[in-house]
DNA sequence: CTGTTAGCGCGTTCAA
DNA sequence: TTGAACGCGCTAACAG
């Protein structure tokens, strides 16, 4: 900057105003100040600027796995909306794994951040700590419940179980199964097979088979179908925490000659493309992924512009997709 | 820091060191400091720290796509592994446009991060020129090719492209097409394009048909299905671009009655998940991804602790996995 | 082993 | 509208 500010003849203060708040310059030194930093290849240290700033133009979002497709999409659309007004992103992942998500926090804290953006309610009391003392608007997303921390947006898994249940409760199915991926780690599968047991429960007074997959991937979902059919041989329909678990069990079902919906109900959650093309098409249950992208970049902007904005807590709802698998 | 100093009775430059390199400090006063920061609550600001200390613990990668899962998995590979040894990861993401790449990297070098690795090696001339005044390690992962910026990591996709080709010549295959997704943007689909068609007209005298899809997802995979055989009625063989356009050219061919291997052979690229599990197993050609996440960290790690360390450029190879769909 | 001191590169007052 | 000066919070020399 020294060096521009030479060149150009003007002061160092001269450099930056021109380059951070160029109305506040006159037109012929801020072009001139515009072309000698370009033709020297002037880049500033945002280091620098946002020690002396006091602001960084950092967003700390958090997710439990980037390979999970929904994730992935939201994290994707956020990165280009807010690269789109200046913000850069900082993408953490922690594995569902609390403790690590607890240093995640941590370290993105300390880049004193814009705004943090988590997954999910669940965290530990020192995370909750840390986010609540960091002086920056904190969004809880992918997960709807009472008092959120600051916001909430997201919607809530426990309904999206029980839409599933009165699903199969109404036409009439007696046994029935929920498969979840990591049931034990990922809190918001684990809600919707409880919102899931619970509703069929009071619907049918039958007591549904909650099943647990290793992972969320296809090959499970086949594993996941036969031993729910191993331990309740008279199962007519499953309800899967996942749509590619819900596609391994219709390749698995294609193989062991069983027809689906005729032998075997299926119902997908997550209305991910594949779900669309499958031989029969995936009945699935959608979540409103997208709008909770764009949701969570909107309030974010608005806090970030008007710093009285009131925190919101949203509820987006999910949506049954009907198609040819039920 | 000077609240944790005054409680401590001790400095500023002894809290700094207890925190930074404990094994300065007597272990009274780090015992002692440790405790008080932990009971305030003390957290480094890490833009101070970073620009006292010139280093920033922060590594910048940039991907084509975050929905892409080999990328996906080799950045949830590599956040683990960087974070592990304390670095952070800041992901940029460019939909496969170099001139927001080109203000991606510039962005991340004015972070002056202890090292970049970007996708590939086209990029816009100021990308590159950022990319060598950087004064950090460069890495070029995911291509290989001669003289790569600093280091390169990956294998050649005309390599892939040309064992695909030699595959289907050897079955005898006169009639074959490649299907390949948004070719006009995606360098190394387009190289694997290029040397399916360079190896195939080598070795058959037959020009393949090549066909762009509009994105790699799965319903694109049955429409791209259609183009083809509307285009070279006679084709007996496709390799595709991706396993999700595969499968769904396998969906769509279930639907028109086609068998598959006999009326047609299909070859996939990546090796998800999913090529394990289709009816028929999807025969695919697997890139080494996740070789190339643990190249790309052991690499940066060697060059940052011994920065002596030489440039490298890998070639890791694919490897034909041979299933059903052949 | 510990304290003192001098910046790191910039944004932002305050005067001019 | 511009320039001089200060300080953001910390680390790294140096001296003790």
């Amino acid at each position: 900057m020294e060096e521009v500010a030479k060149v150009a003849g003007v002061s160092l203060a001269t450099v930056s105003r021109a380059l951070r708040t160029p109305e506040a310059v006159s037109p012929k030194l801020r072009t001139r100040i515009e072309e000698v930093s370009r033709r020297l290849g002037y880049a500033p240290n945002r280091i620098a600027g946002s020690l002396a700033g006091a602001r960084t133009p950092l967003i700390g979002v958090i997710v439990p796995s980037l390979t999970n497709s929904f994730f992935a999409g939201t994290l994707e659309q956020m990165t280009t909306l807010f690269e789109a007004k200046g913000y850069q992103l900082m993408i953490g992942q922690h594995g569902y794994d609390t403790d690590r998500e607890e240093r995640i926090v941590a370290a993105f804290a300390s880049w004193n951040p814009s705004a943090l953006v988590v997954t999910g309610r669940a965290h530990t009391r020192n995370t909750l700590n840390t986010l609540s003392s960091s002086a920056c608007p904190v969004v809880e997303m992918w997960d709807h419940g009472e008092r959120p921390l600051d916001s909430g947006i997201g919607f809530s898994n426990r309904a999206a179980g029980k839409l599933a249940a009165r699903f199969f409760a109404e036409q009439g199915i007696a046994k029935a199964a929920f498969v979840g991926a990591i049931l034990d780690k990922d809190d918001r599968a684990r809600a919707r097979a409880e919102g899931f047991r619970q509703e069929f429960l009071h619907l049918t007074r039958f007591e549904p088979l909650i099943v647990t997959a290793n992972n969320r991937e296809l090959g499970e979902g086949g594993s996941a179908l036969k031993r729910v059919l191993g331990q309740q041989p008279e199962t007519s329909a499953i309800a899967f925490s996942g749509d590619m678990l819900a596609v391994g069990a219709m390749f698995e079902a294609d193989r062991i000659g069983l027809s689906i919906p005729g032998d075997l109900k299926i119902l997908g959650y997550g209305d991910l493309d594949i779900a669309r093309n499958t031989n029969p098409r995936l009945t699935t249950i959608r979540p409103p992924h997208n709008a909770i992208g764009e949701a969570v970049v909107r309030h974010v902007l608005e806090r970030l512009e008007a710093p009285d904005t009131p925190s919101v807590n949203l509820d987006l709802g999910v949506k049954l997709i009907l198609r040819e698998t039920v």
